[in-house]
RNA sequence: GGGCGCGUAGCUCAGCGGGAGAGCACCUCGUUGACAUCGAGGGGGUCACUGGUUCAAUCCCAGUCGUGCCCA
């Protein structure tokens, strides 16, 4: 016998390990089913788990423990990312406790303590993940950096560069200086900061007391200017054009240029030229073949090329310096405030800086043309569809990617500099060495280049790098391309969209055909949850608080496609009362001693309620698939918990008491035996979502086996019985309405009363007598008369469709209370006539609309109408 | 500035060309056994605004206002 209250720790703690013993949850390659594949987005080897992880693996395991039903041989494959940038941090940031740095340590060394770090908690996050009940196939755990997935890595770079497609290049790039590498466009965080607009006149040379004044928000970068910009059509300036400036400060000469970069309208519409440190300046300084001074050292603070008062300086106090020394010497014309964009990086959140260095590249315009195909033609598709223009604007827009980083926790580039500089790629030592051999014709040594790669490079291999490649395992051929992508759209650039390049490239084929696409968790007020906010809800803390179930249930229910998910604790309580609900059912079905026939056969019910839920739940549980086939999770989390709880529990038990505490044991041995069908149905179609309490439930009713392993139900074989259907609804709509009269007419539910129909058919007529003892019982009524006269007085009425249903009391009613019941029944009644008729009677409606909606309007109007006389019939006689 | 969303009951959100829905909250009533983590009943919405298309618009189109995100 279950407990007497539902109490989800106990349970979540005893299947998870019964689950992974039965093997359940492992692909196999030897298996006959058709395969079913999700690539596990990896979580950083650095995290803990957060509500998005919460949402995306309830998604993610919703899907495979429904394809395992379905038959599937399901790989989901997990692992974990190593996170360049991040997990270094995390691991300097302990040294700094200690007073160490990295460099201190040397690269062998620090990378030591990281893999110890990694080895320590770096799994953390994947024993969250089993709290969670998420069902990947363990076994096959991988980790971007194993020996296999870094050979895939090697191999890629290499093949790309001899392709053509990853090249080393002097540009600008967002260098952050607190972290010491370059880092992609996409890390670079663009950020409002409210600064100023300095106004600064550089004399012109050759001229006395003749200015041209420049607007700049970074003073600082005077040193490195190389030319000032005017617009060409601008007249104040036209005169100037050719002529020089003597840079203040710096005692240099530069050029007054004419370039169309130049907006008259912003600041004085003129602008220093800084090629060295400015995007724009440098394309700037590209068309007008300026000189490129480079004035920041790493740590973006001052270097050589300024003077000598200058250097060493921090970048923010040099800006101070300069402008109270171009003040002093009056060349500061005007500040003005100036709110601004100022780039940042994402991981060290200070600004970046442009600068000049070596790095690798990608070609990712060229990968990226199969990879818009694909979607265009729909191999791959994004559900919600809108995520696609997102994908298509950016592919379509795409940079050359910044492929190399200067940290030393990563995959390191597979180059080599012979002692001229010459670059050897080649997946090995020896291999670069055989090279250098034949190509200086002498033995030289050669200098590995220092640096990694972006962890994204790795990243969007995962979906072959997992499983072989670049060997032609079995596990390779059967599992790629995977079906299904779940994610964010905060990664579709990052991640998602780098996969498509690279399967394709590598694999030919592209590496998922369905991109599902789901929201953000924010708090309840709709923010974002941070740390700094303090608004982070620990999904941990709430399962503890509300057990997993009602959390998955919860994430799911929320899960509308296109939205962002607020989430707030009322809804997850809200939830767990659902569990709670099914718990307490199914210990009624104990207390009742109902027990499961395995040769039960839906087909041979007699009872009208008996086929009426098996009615329901057959379209219950085929809604549940169909919502979950189509990914809305949401529907199917609202069609499980509405057929549960409203239908079956409100509905379906309380009907059938009255049977089993009578006497026909026919009827009763019927009754249970269906009851306990329809809830091994429930406790199946919510498995997916709900595995703990469903399984405990099924383990405790009696039910063969586990219920993780058991197949979806498949209710294709039976007759549903629409004629009984339809007679159970109909009792259920005339229990409430007799209901909805008792509470309205302040009838207690303890005073037994009369009950009287008037104007049934026989059909209804037969369905009452069939339902007697039920309609009794959940009504209270100790007798029912029918009639096709007027209602008795003294009754208080209602109606249901054509007939009228009467409660006689033997008190005296309220009469002001019935007459205001009426008169606002037939108010609505009265509107509801009027805006039929003036449709009916409108000809463009009944020349246009589809017959079956005219149809319906015209049962409404003639259903109305006779409400109507209904309504006054009783407003009449109440008037006596 | 460009792009993508969103504005439906007090709150959180479904629905999306033909009768406005759910959960929570609220009000009334109800505890001798499945469940008060509950049951029964109920109130509450010019579906942001303005135009247009249509026989018919919460739904499609355009604009306005408010609001969020992404990109520059």
């Amino acid at each position: 016998m279950l407990n007497k209250t539902y109490n989800p720790m106990l349970l979540e703690e005893k299947f998870y390990k019964i689950w992974e013993e039965s093997g359940e949850f492992s692909a196999s390659t030897k298996s006959a089913s058709k395969p079913f594949t999700i690539m596990m987005p990896p979580p950083n080897v650095t995290g803990s788990l957060h509500m998005g992880h919460g949402l995306t693996f309830t998604l993610q395991d919703i899907l495979v423990r429904f394809y395992r039903k379905q038959g599937r041989d399901c790989l989901w494959q997990p692992g974990t990312d190593h996170a360049g940038i991040a997990t270094q941090m995390v691991v300097e940031r302990q040294l700094a406790e200690n007073n160490i740095n990295r460099k201190d340590l040397g690269r062998e060394e620090f990378l030591k303590r990281v893999w110890d770090w990694k080895a320590e908690s770096g799994g953390k996050i994947m024993t969250q993940l089993r709290a969670l009940g998420a069902t990947a196939d363990w076994e096959r755990e991988r980790f971007t950096m194993d020996a296999g997935l870094s050979k895939a890595v090697t191999k890629v770079f290499v093949k790309l560069y001899n392709d053509g497609l990853i090249y080393r290049d002097k540009r600008l790039v967002n260098w952050d200086p607190k972290l010491l590498t370059a880092v992609s466009d996409l890390e670079v965080q663009q950020v409002e900061v409210n600064g100023n607009l300095w106004h600064f006149k550089y004399p012109i040379k050759g001229t006395k007391n003749k200015y041209i004044t420049v607007a700049t928000t970074r003073p600082e970068t005077i040193f490195g200017d190389t030319a000032v910009a005017v617009n060409p059509n601008d007249p104040r300036y036209k005169s100037l054009i050719g002529k020089f400036v003597n840079l203040p400060l710096m005692g240099r000469e530069i050029p007054i240029i004419a370039d169309e970069y130049s907006d008259m309208e912003k600041g004085s519409g003129a602008v220093k030229i800084t090629p060295a440190h400015d995007f724009n300046d440098f394309d700037v300084g590209r068309r007008h073949n300026l000189k490129i001074i480079n004035i920041f050292n790493e740590y973006a603070t001052l270097n050589e090329n300024v003077p000598l008062e200058y250097q060493q300086l921090d970048r923010f106090e040099a800006r101070k310096k300069v402008v109270s020394a171009m003040d002093g010497i009056g060349l500061l014309s005007n500040v003005e405030q100036n709110l601004h964009f100022v780039p940042h990086g994402d991981r060290s959140q200070v600004p970046l800086e442009p600068w000049l260095t070596d790095q690798w590249y990608c070609d990712a315009k060229t990968l990226a043309e199969p990879a818009i195909k694909a979607v265009e033609d729909g191999r791959t598709s994004f559900v919600p569809k809108n995520w696609e223009n997102t994908y298509f604007n950016w592919m379509r827009n795409i940079q050359p990617w910044c492929i190399s980083r200067q940290l030393w926790w990563g995959h390191q580039i597979p180059a080599w500099f012979g002692p001229d500089g010459k670059i050897f790629v080649a997946e090995t030592a020896k291999a670069a060495e055989l090279e250098a051999f034949v190509f200086y014709g002498e033995e030289c040594t050669l200098t590995r280049d220092e640096d990694v790669l972006d962890t994204w490079f790795s990243s969007a291999l995962w979906p072959f790098s997992t499983i072989g490649w670049p060997e032609q395992t079995e596990e390779l051929k059967r599992y790629y391309p995977s079906d299904v992508l779940v994610t964010g759209f905060d990664i579709i650039f990052f991640w998602v969209a780098r996969m498509m390049m690279m399967g394709l490239h590598f694999m030919d084929d592209v590496p998922f055909h369905t991109i599902y696409i789901h929201a953000l968790v924010r708090d309840e007020k709709g923010q974002k949850m941070s740390k700094s906010k303090g608004n982070v809800l620990d999904p941990l803390d709430l399962i503890e608080k509300y057990g997993t179930d009602a959390l998955r249930f919860t994430l799911t229910s929320m899960a509308a496609q296109g939205r962002d998910l607020k989430l707030s604790e009322s809804r997850i309580e809200g939830y767990r009362n659902f569990a709670t609900k099914l718990w307490n059912a199914s210990r009624y079905t104990q207390i009742k001693q109902c027990r499961y026939e395995a040769t039960f056969n839906p087909n041979q019910c007699n009872l009208a309620v008996n086929k009426w839920i098996i009615f329901e739940v057959t379209k219950a549980v085929e809604s549940v698939q169909k919502s979950i086939e189509n990914y809305r999770f949401n529907d199917a989390a609202k069609f499980i918990y509405q057929f549960s709880w409203a239908t079956f529990c409100d509905w379906y038990i309380e009907f059938t008491k009255p049977i089993l505490a009578g006497e026909n044991v026919e009827e009763i041995n019927e009754t249970k035996a269906t009851t306990m069908w329809v809830l091994k149905q429930i406790l199946n179609t919510l498995n997916p979502i709900m595995p703990y309490l469903s399984e405990e439930l099924w383990e405790n009713l009696g039910y063969e086996g586990l219920l993780i392993n058991q197949d979806w139900p498949s209710l294709g074989s039976i007759n549903l019985d629409l004629q009984a259907a339809k007679e159970t609804e109909w009792i259920v709509h005339i229990i409430t309405a007799i209901r909805s009269i008792r509470a309205e007419g302040s009838v207690p539910h303890k005073v037994k009363v009369q009950l009287i129909l008037k104007d049934l058919s026989d059909e209804q007529r037969g369905y009452i007598d069939r339902n007697r003892s039920v309609l009794s019982k959940l009504t209270n009524i100790n007798n029912i008369l029918f009639t096709s006269e007027t209602m008795p007085k003294g009754s208080i009425q209602s109606l249901l469709d054509e007939i009228s249903i009467g409660l006689i009391v033997a008190d005296e009613i309220d009469v002001s209370k019935e007459k205001e019941r009426i008169r606002r029944d037939l108010k609505k009644t009265l509107e509801d006539i009027e805006k039929i008729s003036k449709k009916i009677s409108n000809e463009q409606f009944i020349k246009n609309a589809p017959e079956k909606v005219i149809l319906e309007n015209k049962q409404r109007l003639t259903d109305a109408m006779y409400k109507r006389s209904k309504l006054e019939d009783a407003k009449a006689r109440l008037k006596v």
